[in-house]
DNA sequence: ATCGGGATTGCCT
DNA sequence: GGCAATCCCGATG
């Protein structure tokens, strides 16, 4: 497929994006559909993951996950959710103290490869390890931005028969759920995500350097057995998305947006 | 060989 | 908002 480029980027206001973004139907999304094509220009390389967790862990902020499957159709999510792990002393990384097992070894090796770890019998996690020993990103949530009828049909999979379609904003908002939803699986950890040819990383179409994401920093979830280490707030996620899984008023109360959490007043 | 717990989800009240 | 589901992994004996 030829790369056919958007000449001018679609302006919307955020509430009438948020508004859009729940009706996979509007003529909006329909058309930035149409603008979504593979293109080997879009995709990050190896040199993008070499950076430090937390630095790695807002990159990925933005970032368009790709997934493409033995029939050639791809899914694209764009990461709206992260958490940091950098291991050493954090002791709710899996790597913590540096440890190494079986089952984290992708979080030592290069960054962009992809730890995929299961949890609570049935559901996967997905990871991209940066730079730093036992070092690795956990991606929370998706928007979705192509595939939305494959994904609730992966997603379905786990469901009551009968229960009621899935939303846009609930198939990828939270880090099982995005696994589902573009088919990630086990045998996915320790691939690489700059070379893998099923899935990979692309920047934003259309990102304005101009206008940087406006990134809320809050305490990890899911981790409040490990003391002072829970309170380190090293998720991060993209103010206002209808896609994050769990909004944390206080964080955003006490920072005043960007990309540099400045205490506001 | 056994045992305890987990970076969650979905359904029920 | 509560709570069961579900099983793999890693630690321990």
């Amino acid at each position: 497929m030829a790369g056919r480029k958007r000449k001018t980027p679609l302006k919307v206001s955020p509430a009438r994006l948020k508004e859009k973004r729940d009706n996979p139907h509007s003529p909006e999304m329909e058309e930035r559909r149409l603008f979504i094509q593979d293109d080997p220009q879009l995709r990050l390389g190896e040199e993008f993951f070499n950076q430090p967790c937390l630095s790695l862990a807002r990159a990925l902020l933005g970032k368009v996950l790709v997934r493409r499957d033995e029939d050639g159709n791809e899914l694209r999510g764009r990461i709206v959710e992260t958490e940091a792990y950098p291991g050493g002393e954090d002791k709710a990384s899996h790597s913590a103290g540096g440890k190494r097992t079986e089952r984290n070894t992708a979080m030592y090796m290069k960054p962009g490869t992809i730890y995929v770890f299961p949890i609570y019998g049935i559901l996967l996690c997905m990871n991209v390890s940066s730079e730093g020993e036992g070092a690795a990103v956990l991606l929370r949530a998706l928007e979705p931005l192509q595939g939305q009828t494959l994904m609730r049909r992966l997603r379905a999979a786990r469901r009551r028969e009968g229960a009621p379609q899935l939303k846009d904003k609930d198939l990828s908002n939270g880090p099982a759920k995005l696994c589902q939803a573009l088919h990630i699986l086990r045998c996915f950890d320790r691939r690489d995500l700059a070379s893998d040819p099923d899935v990979w990383l692309e920047r934003e179409p259309d990102a304005n350097p101009a206008e940087p994401h406006d990134i809320v920093s809050a305490p990890r979830v899911g981790i409040e057995s490990h003391g002072e280490w829970a309170k380190k707030p090293w998720r991060f996620y993209l103010r206002g998305n209808p896609c994050v899984s769990v909004v944390n008023k206080d964080a955003e109360r006490q920072y005043a947006s960007s990309t540099d959490n400045v205490p506001h007043v």
